[in-house]
DNA sequence: TTCCTGCAGC
DNA sequence: GCTGCAGGAA
């Protein structure tokens, strides 16, 4: 990029003032996750091999009742790997490899940490199982000793908000940027939730209050297209959906004026953009062709309904 | 030999 | 998301 290209991405002059917005949002409210109440490292890596292939709600029981079992890296080193694997499927936990892991990772921690764990990512590395996204992950919560985090919710939240580009290494690059030094832990979760509650794969800005409304790209375009948000469902798949729409809606409503029932449709309805009165006379000609809806002109205005 | 990238399978 | 393996590079 030469220096008289406009910066087309990157983070705000005022990093500073992005951080406390993050960090003041989630430390006001955040979802009370057990281990969010915990800085044990054991603990911690249990809660993130079972969160990688499992949704929350139900990892909540199966942390609580893995740890009632096996409370210590000791507790399950000793314990039979069948009953590690026997717990794993008892609780619908998934591939009960991780399972194997966590027993193999409990183990090493014995043998070859004297019982107490690593606390630098590369350190934990070398546990089985934990490779640089879950070595990173308890180097955070446990020891506040962690990079910035990066899965898809942070390259989602990067991506919409300052437009960083669908590349790793600018992924990498923007988080470890955008991170405060030596606040990984509280870091972290906080743009975790943020890419959890505020900006999911719908997004939820207002509803949620998002702390960078100010800053994003994305509030201030509207174009909330993220690298893990499935695109435009296919041409035909698309407007099977919206002729569905379509029928449900006169259903409800007997008869429609264009614009109306667009809008009642899709919220990107506009009578001359897009997806606009066009394309929705183009699909009531569709459905009228097929004996499905009726379509009148009346006084100026054009009026859908079911046909009788 | 060691390291890295790509890819399959769990 | 992690491991294990295959094939290529240093």
């Amino acid at each position: 990029m030469t220096d008289t290209e406009a910066m087309e991405w990157g983070l705000p002059e005022d990093v500073a003032a992005v951080r406390e917005a993050l960090i003041a949002w989630y430390e006001a409210d955040h979802r009370e996750f057990p281990w969010r109440r915990t800085d044990d490292p054991y603990e911690i890596l249990v809660s993130e091999v079972m969160s990688q292939q499992t949704q929350l709600e139900r990892v909540v029981t199966a942390w609580e009742d893995f740890l009632e079992r096996w409370p210590t890296t000791a507790d399950l080193a000793d314990a039979d790997r069948a009953d590690v694997v026997g717990f794993w499927t008892d609780h619908s936990l998934g591939y009960n490899n991780r399972a194997k892991y966590l027993h193999e990772a409990a183990q090493q921690v014995e043998t070859e940490y004297d019982g107490s764990f690593p606390e630098t990512p590369d350190e934990l590395q070398e546990l089985m199982g934990v490779g640089p996204y879950t070595a990173n992950a308890v180097a955070s919560f446990a020891f506040n000793a962690g990079d910035a985090v990066v899965d898809t919710n942070v390259k989602r939240v990067c991506y919409r908000a300052f437009d960083i580009p669908d590349d790793d290494g600018a992924f990498e690059e923007a988080a470890s940027d955008l991170m405060p030094d030596g606040r990984s832990r509280v870091w972290n979760n906080a743009i975790m939730e943020l890419g959890g509650i505020a900006c999911g794969q719908t997004p939820r800005c207002d509803e949620a209050r998002c702390p960078w409304r100010a800053w994003c790209s994305a509030y201030e375009t509207g174009d909330f297209t993220a690298p893990d948000v499935p695109t435009q469902p296919s041409f035909d798949g698309s407007r099977r959906q919206f002729r569905g729409r379509v029928i449900a809606t006169l259903r409800e409503y007997d008869e429609l004026e264009l614009d109306t029932l667009g809008h009642r449709i899709r919220v990107d309805y506009t009578p001359e953009g897009q997806h606009g009165r066009e394309w929705l006379t183009g699909l009531l000609a569709d459905l009228a062709d097929d004996g499905l809806v009726a379509v009148e002109e009346r006084d100026g205005g054009t009026v859908a309904r079911l046909q009788r």
